[in-house]
DNA sequence: CGAATGCTTCGGTCTGGACCGAAGAATGCT
DNA sequence: AGCATTCTTCGGTCCAGACCGAAGCATTCG
């Protein structure tokens, strides 16, 4: 209906430019990890597309300029996100007709429900898990959320998110009589955060993060299992709710 | 939020599957002229495309076999149409992001509305004047249709349509009286039916179908624009729908 | 200030695939 | 049957572009 020949209503050379564009593996991968709106790392999108971080470079360069993408730069990093709903939509309708739909098997499906539960992300806990040990941390006084300082949007979270989580002393006192303090943080940043791609929030990296994700394993709270899933144990879910005021519901 | 990675909904080997399908030009030119619905033959579109018609065929197959065109054998002829309605979505999501959207002018958007209100498709009538005559002249009985002999669904205007169409012999004495008689049809078929593509429905082609628009044009009831648009006169407004019982609609 | 980090640009290699023409199979017309 | 038309398959050429590593800027941190 929109689109026709004989000049009426628009020549095709613009769809296959854009399907060019989408037309390959690590572009393919770069929308579709920056589908849901999300801003992205260049490095994090290299790791996630697989290939050396100059090549993606250049595709990202390819599809900036295609205007797909848009680019923020924050500090030494520089962040890509989607130039609008309309390529999400795009991306969406390839994905409707993929071929081979891969069967979702059951089993499939019920990994996917245990990973969006709670995993691991590098050293520390992510899923719904993740991000409600954070909120719980902020709810307690033992984190305190801190607004940019910039004042500048966040390019991840948006305007008026927290930018950085702060140990409170409180805090740190309530971690130690858990148990839970760490010792050492080294030159690593004690807090950090980093966005849940499965909730959309974030959840406790960094440090802190690492720390009590060790913790938690070591007391038989949390026990991993294969393909960064984690399951919580009985223990744990008395544990978590009762020490740290985890919501009920995260651990169900 | 349809796609993510980590296999918990979709990889994304498929989006940059179909499309790097979509994404070169004779491909995505073979798909702009299908959608709509139309089913149109490999030579069609390969002249459509502009490449050597053993070029498309290869794209052709391509295309068959990811899924995104069938093809239906008739005669020796092969036609083609999209696989579905997905598809047609694909291409126009990705006709929306095209880069340079020309703006459409008021004066291209007016030429757009002339053609599909009348041109010429070959040597004969098309757009809504074409259809509304290949109607007039089977309500009269001029043109009898004929359901296809073999049973078989038409390729192009789908099970139980008209497959061709005959002219009668009263027919022919109402062509006679009106100075419309054809002298010799040689070895052209004397009625074919062609496609409308802006109208989805049949219009008349074949030896009658070239007379008529001769004789409409030298009665001066239409005149030749450029760009294959046609202008109907007042007369022939008059004569139309006096003479063959066209829809006063369809010259308005 | 240097060192580390994040990203881009450049040079060189290599493969996928787009293209054509010629030949071959299937079908319809006379 | 014989011939024309339609489409596909095959062989061979050629170019776009995907890829990597090394080197070059910019920024942040110690």
């Amino acid at each position: 209906m929109v689109v026709s020949r004989d000049g009426v209503l628009r020549g095709d050379a613009d769809v296959a430019a854009v399907a060019a564009l989408m037309g390959e593996a690590a572009r393919a991968s770069v929308l579709v990890a920056l589908a849901g709106g999300r801003a992205l790392a260049a490095s994090t999108l290299a790791a996630e597309a697989g290939v050396a971080p100059s090549t993606l470079s250049g595709h990202l360069a390819r599809l900036v300029d295609g205007g797909l993408v848009t680019v923020e730069a924050s500090g030494r990093h520089r962040y890509f996100r989607l130039a609008g709903p309309e390529v999400a939509e795009a991306v969406e309708a390839l994905a409707r007709l993929a071929p081979s739909r891969p069967v979702r098997s059951l089993r499939q499906a019920s990994h996917a429900e245990a990973v969006r539960r709670a995993r691991t992300c590098y050293d520390h806990l992510a899923g719904r898990l993740g991000v409600a040990v954070l909120d719980a941390l902020v709810a307690s006084g033992t984190l305190r959320a801190e607004p940019d300082p910039t004042g500048g949007a966040d390019p991840i979270l948006g305007a008026g998110r927290a930018r950085r989580y702060l140990l409170t002393d409180t805090g740190r006192a309530h971690l130690d009589r858990l148990g839970m303090s760490l010792e050492c943080a080294g030159r690593r940043p004690l807090t950090r955060y980093c966005l849940d791609w499965s909730e959309q929030r974030p959840h406790l990296a960094g440090a802190l993060g690492a720390a009590l994700l060790d913790r938690f394993v070591a007391r038989g709270w949390v026990i991993r299992g294969e393909r960064r899933v984690v399951r919580v144990s009985e223990a744990g879910r008395a544990g978590l709710v009762r020490d740290l005021g985890v919501d009920p519901a995260a651990v169900a």
